[in-house]
Formats: C-alpha cells, sequence, structure tokens
DNA sequence: ATCCTTATGCTTGTGTTGAGCATAGATACG
DNA sequence: CGTATCTATGCTCAACACAAGCATAAGGAT
C-alpha cells in the first residue's frame, strides 16, 4: 500500500481528508483618467470574496462570472495568486482557505455596495509619479520611524539587519527604489507596528493609508506586486486599455502601475520596436498639443512569443 | 449590510462557506550527479499528497515538517506553486481543493515507498542538453505527430493556430526553444493525444515518457515551469548545491535544471560578477583535469537584494 | 506672432551579452 | 620525459539594449 500522505491513512487505505471551508477573494483593478483602482466592498474595508460553490465549473470561471455580473464589464484576464490558510481561524475549528485571484478590466461600471478605490489610498508610499528625489511620503515620513525601530533591536547584528531590510525595501541609502516590492513593504511596516492591522502599532506612529479588515490589505498588496512584476515580461497592460488609445494614454496607464514616472522617448520605443500595437490611423487631440496618433493592442503577439513585455524605462 | 460574496450570504450576515477537502501536494526536486530528480510514490505514479492537517501551524509549515520527516533532509526552500479544484470531482460531492508546493532540497535521502525520479523519465523531451540542433526526440517524434494533429484542424484558421502553437511550443521553423514552457508543451501533447493520461490518446501514437495518476504529471510540468523561469532571476540554484562546489558543478546543476547546455564563460563570467559566491580556498582535482576552486554560496546577498539570479547565457 | 504644450524622431554614450581565443594546471600514455 | 588530452580560468571583441538628452513637428492660448 502506498504510504505518500502528509498525515495517517485510513484502516482502508484511503486518505482522510480534512474538510474545510473555501472561499475566494479577488483583487480586481482597473485604470480610470490616470487613477490605478481597485473594486472594494462594503466602503473599502473588505475586498470582494465569497464561497466556492459547487456550480463554479471551474474557480476561474466562477470569478469571471461573478465580476461581470457584479460591474457589467469583461475580465479581460484573471491569474491566481495566492492560496492562503488563515491560521487565527485554524484553531477556532473552522478554518477557512482563502484563494486569491488578480483580475483585470478595461472599464468601471458602478453597482451599488461596491467601489473603485485608488490603489494609492491603501498604499501611499507606493506613489511616486510626483515625488522629487529626496522627497515624498518615505522621506518624510516613514524613513524617521522606520529608523527608529531600526535603533530597537537587540544587539549590533539585529539592528545591522534591519537597517538593511529597510533600505532594500524602501530604496534608502544608495539603493534604488524597486516598484515590485509592494508586499516586501507592506510586511515590514506591519512588523515594524506602522500599520494599524498590526498587533504592534501604536496609534500616533502608524503611517498614512486606509486599513481593511483582516489580511484583505496584504492580499491587496500581493495583487499589486504581481501586476507590477508582470508588466515587465508580459503584455497585460492592455487588458486596462480601450480598444483604441494613444502611447501617452498607454505611458500614463504603466505609469499609474508602477508608481514611477518614465522616460517617454525611451518608453515609446520600447513599445514601438517591439511591435506589440499597430496604428488604427486615427489621431487624437484633446490635449492641446500635437495631435496623438491612435493605436491599438496586436492581440496576434500573445501567441506569437510566450514572453513580451513591457518594460518599465527608468525615471522622467 | 456589505454585499459582497460570490454567493448568498446567511441572514445574519455571515457568509456561507462551502467544506471541501483539502490536500498538499509537493513536487521536491533535488539535484543528484547531475541528474535532476523528483520525490515520488507508489513507484512514480504518485506524487507525495496527503490531508491539511489542523495542527499544521501554516501550510508551508506542515510541507517542511512533512518532508524533513520522509527525506531526513532539510527543505531550503518551498514556495506555493498553484491550487487546484478538481472539477471531475466537483460533481460528485466531494469537492477537493489540492494546494501545490514546490521544494528545494540539497541532498537525496532514500526512505520505503519514496523514489526519487529523473524529471525527464517524465519529460524526455525536456532534456535537450545533449542534442545537437535538428535531432533528438522532438524533431524525431514528436514534430511529424504534432504535424499530423495540425493537419486535422478544421479549416485554415484553425490550422494556422495549431501550428502557430506548435512552433512557439516546441521551437520549430526559426523559432528559439523556450526552456520555461514545461506546462505548455504537456498541455499541447495533452490535446493532441499524445499522452497516455489524456481521453483522445491513441496507445500508437503516444510519446515517450512515464505517465503519473490523475492530473499528478501536470502539477509537476507546473513545477519544472517555475523553477525554470525562477533560477533567472533568484538564485535559487544553491539550495539544491552543497555547502562548497566548483563552478563546473554549479553549472552542471543549472544545466541539469534548463535541460540545456550552456557557455562556459559566460557562466562564469555572470555567477562571479554578481558576487554571488566567494572562494572558500580549497580546490577540487576530481576530474582529472586542471584542480578548480571551490566557491560557497554568499548567503547575504538574499538579504542584499531582493533581484539576483543565474541568468542564462545562452546555448554550448 | 510668440509661447506653451504634447507628440515624435534621432543621436550618443554606456553597459550587457554572445562567442571565441588563449593560457594554466592537472592526468594518461607512449 | 614528452606529448596528447582534459578541465579550469582569464581576456577580448563585436553586437545589441538601454538611459539620457537634443531636436523638430503640430496643435492651442494669449
Amino acid at each position: 500500500m502506498q504510504n505518500c500522505t502528509f498525515g495517517q491513512i485510513g484502516h482502508d487505505g484511503r486518505v482522510t481528508v480534512e474538510r474545510v471551508g473555501a472561499e475566494l477573494v479577488a483583487v480586481v483593478t482597473a485604470v480610470a483618467a490616470g487613477r490605478p483602482v481597485v473594486l472594494t466592498a462594503d466602503e473599502g474595508r473588505h475586498l470582494p470574496f465569497g464561497p466556492l460553490r459547487t456550480e463554479h465549473h471551474s474557480m476561474q470561471a466562477g470569478l469571471h462570472a461573478w465580476v461581470e455580473h457584479q460591474t457589467g464589464h469583461r475580465l479581460g484576464y484573471v491569474e491566481q495568486l495566492y492560496t492562503f490558510a488563515d491560521p487565527a481561524r485554524a484553531t477556532t475549528g473552522g478554518r477557512v482557505v482563502s484563494i486569491s485571484y488578480l483580475g483585470l478590466t478595461n472599464a468601471v461600471g458602478d453597482r451599488p455596495g461596491k467601489a473603485w478605490r485608488d490603489w494609492y489610498s491603501f498604499f501611499p508610499w507606493e506613489d511616486q509619479r510626483h515625488d522629487r528625489p529626496g522627497e515624498g511620503l518615505v522621506r518624510e515620513a516613514i524613513e524617521p520611524r522606520l529608523g527608529a525601530w531600526v535603533g530597537q533591536g537587540d544587539g549590533t547584528a539585529e539592528r545591522e539587519a534591519r537597517r538593511l531590510r529597510a533600505d532594500v525595501c524602501f530604496g534608502l541609502g544608495e539603493r534604488a527604489w524597486s516598484p515590485e516590492l509592494v508586499l516586501q513593504r507592506y510586511e515590514l511596516l506591519y512588523e515594524a507596528g506602522l500599520i494599524p492591522e498590526s498587533p504592534m502599532a501604536s496609534a500616533d506612529l502608524v503611517v498614512p493609508g486606509e486599513a481593511m479588515a483582516g489580511d484583505h490589505r496584504r492580499i491587496l498588496s500581493t495583487g499589486l506586486a504581481r501586476l507590477r512584476a508582470k508588466i515587465q515580461y508580459h503584455p497585460v497592460v492592455f487588458e486596462l486599455m480601450p480598444e483604441s488609445f494613444t502611447l501617452g494614454q498607454l505611458q500614463a496607464t504603466v505609469e499609474a502601475l508602477a508608481g514611477q514616472a518614465l522616460h517617454k522617448q525611451n518608453f515609446r520605443r520600447l513599445v514601438t520596436q517591439q511591435e506589440l500595437v499597430e496604428p488604427t490611423g486615427e489621431t487624437h487631440g484633446e490635449t492641446g498639443g500635437r495631435p496623438a496618433r491612435m493605436y491599438r493592442f496586436r492581440r496576434a503577439v500573445l501567441d506569437e512569443r510566450q514572453v513580451a513585455g513591457t518594460k518599465l524605462p527608468r525615471t522622467r
């Protein structure tokens, strides 16, 4: 008889599987007028979530159907994020497994009880588009408080480790800011007690940014991190764009996600050179400058290559 | 009252969560003497799996404890792969959610009932280390059979799409072979009926490679794909290495994972230049050539940067 | 007419990467 | 002992990718 389980096996050789609750959590995002937004419920306190139901053919299908019903818009892209087994609920007998998904759509349709909220109202420090080097929330509010946390470490080695971690996460000292470290930054602030959800938090030291119930802000940060990483090697940005758009709008969308300003000329070269888009022939002249050409996404690239992304040319 | 579920809510406002079975599946790999191996059970028919149990503090902890108990070796690295809701079992009332993990260790210890199997006994076409261009299993067995599958498509458009997909997955025509498309290749072969697990399979057309029970070979291919992708941007290879090693051994390990031969001088330059390793001062002269210097992994890089990988310099 | 704005094209310097040549230090064999 | 052979290691060079900036085009506002 096989002996291949993590736990014990019943006498008949069949595996005894504990029954747990299963729920789906969705991080649905869109970009509207240069603002990245996420679908929330309960006045922004929750991400949309709900039980996995038997009639869902697959989990992805369930999420698709549900979001399209709720928002009236097609989900262009769905990807599984992570599965959490909430330890807090494990001991109370009713263990729950949360399976989280990232979904992208290109239009925001409102429904009662749901609201699109700006990403950066939950993570204000992640938006560095308008910060000058050496200014902004990180320098003014976060760096000094993390400095205090570093100083509270036990012993030199512990303080050194804390200093290094803070520097890497927030691009302090001579280090560069890495947009995709969203989750690591959230976890660091959590451990340092600078987040309201943290058990170690003291109200007067908390960093700006709206809290969410349970671990939903943590799940949201996982979603942002994944999306920021993904746009660098897979053309998912286009799921957030309308059918036709200007390169300026495309860049504004990428900048909204990355939280960083990009070098315009290099961004254009990258996009056009990779043949990710083709001109529609029309132009767009609403901006009070030279009218921009309109483009559409060449969906064929999704078949032609498995790797093709919107890399990020650095600053400005 | 909030209205934020995928399904219905009870009268008290609490969410009714369906109870499902939860099981953990492990893809545990090591590299021994240049062969990448995976831990299997039941004569290679299964990956190790078992129920999620209440006493597991977290799922990762459960996997760690379990594998260390089974193999006697420390798991250096554990990462969640994917969560599957097996649709086949959904309708029979006993829905099961499978949460799969990738684990890496640097030593193979045997226990009764478990066996380390070569990756490439399950996916022979993924090992191209010794193939010359234009030869090997892909050219001889897979390309012609996929050609037939392409020809069976309905209409020109469908045949074109099939041709494109086959070319991208297997690097046919002028396209390059992408090591990390392991899952896509498995799925293509499955759909084309060239895999024994497939319902469309005909015994005489099946491609070489051992089958596994259920979807375990699919889960395994997910693990390989993740690992091949990960070594390019994160220094996980070192979890598979002993404490000290030569650059030649390191290269052999990476080649075993990638299934491709690498350019030796460039590989060395990449590793040393990134300061991933430091010399121990000892040398190793078992190979009948100039003795190689021994190195150890600089664990500090894991803290210093979040991004640091073993990129793959191309062929030979 | 002048200035401001946005869009778009082109150039230049730097760093990364693929590929190959050359040398060093050991063993095997006549 | 000399030579062939093997692996390890160091170095060079050309092609390419990328960051950064300059220059020009085409519209609106005053």
